[in-house]
DNA sequence: CCCTAAAATTGGTATAGACAACTACATAAC
DNA sequence: GTTATGTAGTTGTCTATACCAATTTTAGGG
């Protein structure tokens, strides 16, 4: 019987079954016990049982097949690196040592389309920095913030070298990062880019651009980064309904 | 109330509500009837309600606060071009006219990686189609797939010109696409690609390399395509759990 | 031995109800 | 006027149960 105080009941059980799938106590390929005997036993019904399961399907641990299963599916890839996550999150999950150098960090006014992103009116005082992220000490990223939330002028006393700004502005300023958008394409990397990215002109990169939303669905960051072609890969994992 | 016998009920609410969001009788940031409303409404439990409005929540639709009420979320590019789909789908989806030319049909035996991403042994015989790709009749990308299925060799026989392959093998060949897996970097064309998507030598592309599974998490496809980086974007939507 | 039919098992859908956590608003107390 | 307090309404969690659909297993018959 989990114990029903501080976490819910099927959040428990979800830890517990991803732990049993990570440490291969339960091998891939293999089905895990029923629905209705995780619920004998660790005390809960069905249903509660079949939440846990469902959102570890969702995440691409498990998968079911009605009338003979729940089954472990083979690692991925994704299953690390899609969710929303800090920079410094995501290179630790490819077993990297990110580093951050800031190299501005001012107020400044929206422009006309980010504005329109951030859903203010142009020449609203947004916070603006901009980092070039490293990875095992090569430079990877050169990342371009605008912010804006009640108090955002405050970032500027922040250390956002040593500091995780979406652990701050969870933690910190009330402001936890829920959902995100992005937009990937191609590009070559101009003459500033490539200087600070330590690339050739010309060379190939990754422009990704994101609106980040906290709750209300409130978006308050837009961000623009260039990210090393030859460095980093972008990962993604896409479902499709059964017909 | 809603019919009980082709399809369930949580689905059709899903979709009545899908239509109401879309055809903008539910306004973007104000809330919808409540659960229990659309409980009574439709003839429907609490509970199954729920399941129609969670499914949107995740797609993109809706947002909910506890204690408030569940709101219509502003319209979003990846509520369209987050699924996983077929090329033909996805510039449909982008209101482009797609076409295909099939470069190469045949064949022949994987080697080793992809055995692994496939997992066959070495030297199983496997479909192989190079397609050169069209939106609006310029060509934006190359995409090689390589197939494996019990009697895949049948699709040698297929007009992979004007059917969708894809549709092909969710309704003549039992092989639904239901997950995949995609890793995405950018690169610059070489001098074969350049020729067939008819950009300069050295223009910005995405790689895509991406793994398709189907039932029993079996992959079927391993796919890998370069995309014009000047005519092509990539879409994603992350989410992250609240502390 | 093989084939068929029935039974058991599993996930899929759906219901009804209960309480907790949270928000907004009205009301009362200061 | 301002601050507590209560109340109603909302989503979040959880239970117990029932039946359906798909698959596997078992039992039986040839």
């Amino acid at each position: 019987m989990l114990k029903a105080s501080p976490l819910p009941r099927y959040y428990q059980l979800r830890e517990i079954i991803r732990e049993k799938i990570t440490s291969n106590q339960w091998i891939e390929g293999e089905p895990i016990p029923s629905e209705r005997e995780l619920g004998e036993q660790y005390g809960l019904s069905r249903m509660t049982v079949r939440q846990s399961i469902m959102e570890l399907v969702k995440e691409g641990f498990l998968y079911r097949e009605q009338g003979r299963g729940t089954f472990v599916a083979r690692p991925k890839i994704t299953q690390q690196l899609t969710r929303l996550t800090s920079f410094t999150e995501d290179i630790q999950a490819r077993e990297q040592r990110p580093a951050t150098k800031v190299l501005i960090k001012e107020m400044c006014e929206a422009d006309g389309s980010t504005a329109a992103q951030l859903r203010v009116r142009p020449g609203q005082l947004l916070f603006r920095v901009q980092r070039l992220r490293f990875a095992n000490d090569a430079p990877l990223a050169l990342e371009t913030s605008l912010i804006n939330f009640i108090g955002c002028e405050k970032l500027l006393e922040e250390d956002l070298e040593h500091d995780s700004l979406y652990q701050l502005l969870e933690t910190k300023y009330g402001v936890p990062p829920l959902e995100a958008e992005q937009e990937i394409e191609a590009g070559l990397a101009h003459e500033d880019e490539a200087g600070k990215l330590k690339i050739i002109l010309g060379g190939p990169v990754l422009l990704i651009r994101r609106t980040t939303y906290t709750e209300r669905n409130q978006p308050f960051e837009f961000a623009t980064s260039i990210y090393r072609g030859d460095k980093y890969r972008f990962y993604s994992r896409l479902t499709r309904e059964r017909a």
